[in-house]
DNA sequence: CGCCAATTATTTTTT
DNA sequence: ATAATTGGCG
């Protein structure tokens, strides 16, 4: 017997020692697919693949990450490991236009845009056209702009005479400004390797096994570039699992998985379908629910590990009830049931219903971890900072619209429009007028000192920056110059809510120390293309021993002894879109799935009978998910009474308890 | 152009 | 409920 059969099961062995030709592993829930899509990247390098053959793609960094340290930590070497490209698809698009972007007539040196940006130019290429925002809501736009990459449509192949003006337009504003958006991070690869034979030739070429992980999350791109990539070996594995499939929203497309083997002819099948995760009630409760969907690969996961406890119910009156039932319980678990705060995971459907258990938490002294919500470098006030950085990496035209009258310098529309119109007269950059300001006609005088003394401001960065200085001391400098604390005050009556700013602003400055310690080669582009790419805030990842508060589609990938699924009510899950109802039922069948599946040991259901939502009560119904549970699965819960007799062991515990958690608290001072 | 008051949108989200 | 945006006025 080798170690695959020994250490895998017989279905997870045959997809890891698959060689060649086309694979699907259809892997459920908790089957251990990354166990098995690891141990086949070292069956790989053991049947002579080299390293620099092998393509791991997944979607989020986070998902990189674990995948680059379990394999270093099989192979007991990290060195190797650099040599795999393991990557997410938009880092791979990156390096794959690194290279050849210029055959498509896009500067080498190209920088990329994020959502935020995207919509500052499509309001701009409105505005060019006389598309009123009033008439058509921008985000709308992007989000069929963004449709339209993905399908691998060029503005000419849009039906819509608006959208395809629009598109167009937008698509050349990027152009000049030598700028891509994420999706052009797929789609222009595709194209590369569509036009551009020698870049077929290196890419395809070199990856002889590709591998890519929640592939039922692709679009329809991503399934080009998988199969442009795969065109020369032929080599491809994916992983997934159709009944986790919840970014359909988003452009995936749950039919790349259903249809892998028309994709990809002569595919084999691989079906994980062992749990080793849930308990059998929980597992039992999720199949039920998900057996309803239509569409799906036939499976029914199974486990070996008995029924466990049964899955515990509760309605409460309001949101703050609910809120005060679960803190409670979390509470007594971590004190009487010996559960650590970091084994327990409240989990709901939007960002929004946090609130009420973050402000219970901190109340109650509970140490918890926030995941998801306004990501880091989407706050104004970092986005502010870092638009001071682009412009003084590249003179970006956005940045500088945005920074070049904050802090106020009475530089307003009637100037920017000025400049804009003597960049069109001069056929140059934004940043050129600007550098030029004394010989710009119909600008006035407080003006023009005002955008001189900001040029010169940016000169200076640049000098400092040139001469290797730190890039984060630059930027604590350049804060202070400006006076940004007190910019803050100012903009934020709530004192508090000035402050969690400044807090946000000194974590960027020690996002770039941070940055800057170790004995890589770091660069402000490097930098600026890093955080636009992996947005993942610096302590994210740091597992302290907190209780997580997540959203159902942040948990996917996740596991947890204990899950409190929050707001299991009609209007969240399924979730109604304003007045357009539920958008895709089967979608949020499968992310109730994807939240009861996370759970090991024990899940708890609850839900509000009322709920405040944008100031105003409504009555809240059970989701309708909550029915196809079997009623031996779950009991109601009861309100707990407080436990007075405690045995010396249980004592000793909560001592303990106590005297870590004093450990903890003084240490993060 | 800056400031204040009124108005309006915001609550799925890997990159 | 709250933050961000817009419109009118000085």
């Amino acid at each position: 017997m080798n170690r695959y059969q020994r250490e895998l099961n017989p279905e997870q062995c045959e997809a890891a020692t698959h060689l060649n030709g086309p694979l699907l592993i259809l892997a459920g829930a908790g089957s251990g697919k990354t166990r098995t899509i690891i141990y086949r990247t070292v069956f790989l390098l053991e049947q002579g693949v080299a390293h620099e053959n092998i393509l791991a793609v997944s979607f989020t960094n986070r998902a990189v990450r674990e995948m680059e340290e379990r394999v270093a930590g099989m192979l007991n070497s990290s060195g190797i490991v650099k040599k795999l490209t393991m990557s997410t698809f938009h880092a791979l698009g990156v390096r794959i236009l690194r290279r050849d972007i210029e055959a498509l007539g896009y500067p080498k040196r190209f920088t990329i845009y994020d959502e935020g940006d995207q919509l500052s130019l499509l309001r701009r290429a409105m505005k060019e056209h006389r598309v009123s925002e009033k008439d058509y809501d921008p985000k709308m736009i992007r989000g069929l702009i963004s449709n339209a990459k993905n399908e691998f449509e060029e503005p000419g192949d849009v039906r819509d005479p608006l959208l395809r003006k629009l598109y167009k337009k937008y698509d050349e504003l990027l152009r000049v400004s030598g700028a891509v958006d994420f999706d052009d991070l797929i789609r222009l690869p595709v194209r590369l390797l569509n036009e551009h034979e020698p870049c077929l030739q290196y890419w395809a070429g070199k990856f002889r096994q590709i591998m890519i992980d929640e592939y039922q999350d692709t679009n329809q791109v991503q399934l080009l570039m998988a199969q442009k990539l795969a065109s020369i070996h032929n080599n491809i594995c994916v992983v997934g699992d159709d009944d986790q499939s919840i970014y359909g929203w988003r452009g995936s497309n749950v039919e790349n998985i259903r249809q892998f083997d028309k994709s990809f002819p002569g595919a084999k099948i691989v079906k994980l379908t062992q749990n080793y995760r849930c308990s059998g009630n929980i597992l039992e409760a999720a199949n039920h629910v998900i057996a309803k969907s239509p569409g799906r690969y036939a499976k029914k996961l199974w486990t070996d590990q008995p029924a466990g406890e049964k899955i515990g119910m509760k309605v409460l009156l309001n949101e703050a009830d609910e809120a005060k039932y679960i803190v409670k319980e979390v509470s007594r678990l971590r004190y009487e049931e010996g559960f650590k705060w970091s084994d327990m995971s409240i989990m709901y459907r939007t960002n929004a219903q946090s609130r009420s258990f973050e402000e219970l938490l901190r109340r109650e002294r509970v140490p918890y971890r926030l995941i998801g919500g306004t990501k880091f470098f989407d706050r104004k006030e970092v986005r502010d900072v870092v638009a001071y950085l682009k412009v003084i990496h590249n003179s970006d035209e956005l940045a500088l619209r945005r920074v070049l009258n904050y802090p106020p310098r009475k530089i307003g529309t009637t100037t920017m429009d000025r400049i804009t119109s003597e960049t069109k007269a001069r056929e140059c950059s934004f940043y050129e007028v600007c550098e030029d300001i004394e010989n710009v006609e119909k600008i006035g005088k407080t003006q023009k000192a005002a955008i001189s003394d900001f040029v010169s401001l940016i000169r200076k960065c640049r000098e400092r920056i040139t001469s290797k200085e730190n890039l984060s001391s630059v930027a604590k400098d350049l804060i202070q110059f400006l006076r940004f604390h007190q910019l803050l005050y100012k903009e934020y009556e709530k004192l508090s809510e000035a402050k969690r700013r400044i807090e946000n602003v000194e974590s960027l400055v020690n996002s770039i120390a941070e940055y800057e310690t170790g004995d890589k080669k770091t660069s402000l582009s490097d930098y600026l293309e890093r955080i636009t790419l992996d947005s993942t805030d610096s302590d994210r990842d740091k597992a302290g021993d907190e209780v997580t508060l997540i959203t159902l589609h942040g948990a996917k990938g996740l596991e947890y002894p204990v899950v409190f699924l929050a707001g299991v009510e009609e209007g969240f899950m399924p979730y109604f879109r304003g007045s357009e109802g539920v958008e895709d039922l089967e979608e949020e069948r499968r992310l109730c799935y994807v939240g009861i599946t996370r759970a090991k040991k024990k899940l708890y259901i609850t839900r509000a009978d009322m709920r405040r939502r944008f100031g105003k009560t409504l009555e809240r119904e059970p989701s309708r998910f909550l029915s196809d549970i079997p009623k031996e699965c779950w009991v109601w819960l009861a309100n707990k009474k407080a436990k007075l007799d405690l045995s010396e062991g249980q004592k000793d515990q909560l001592f303990k308890n106590f005297f870590t958690d004093m450990q903890s608290m003084l240490n993060k001072k």
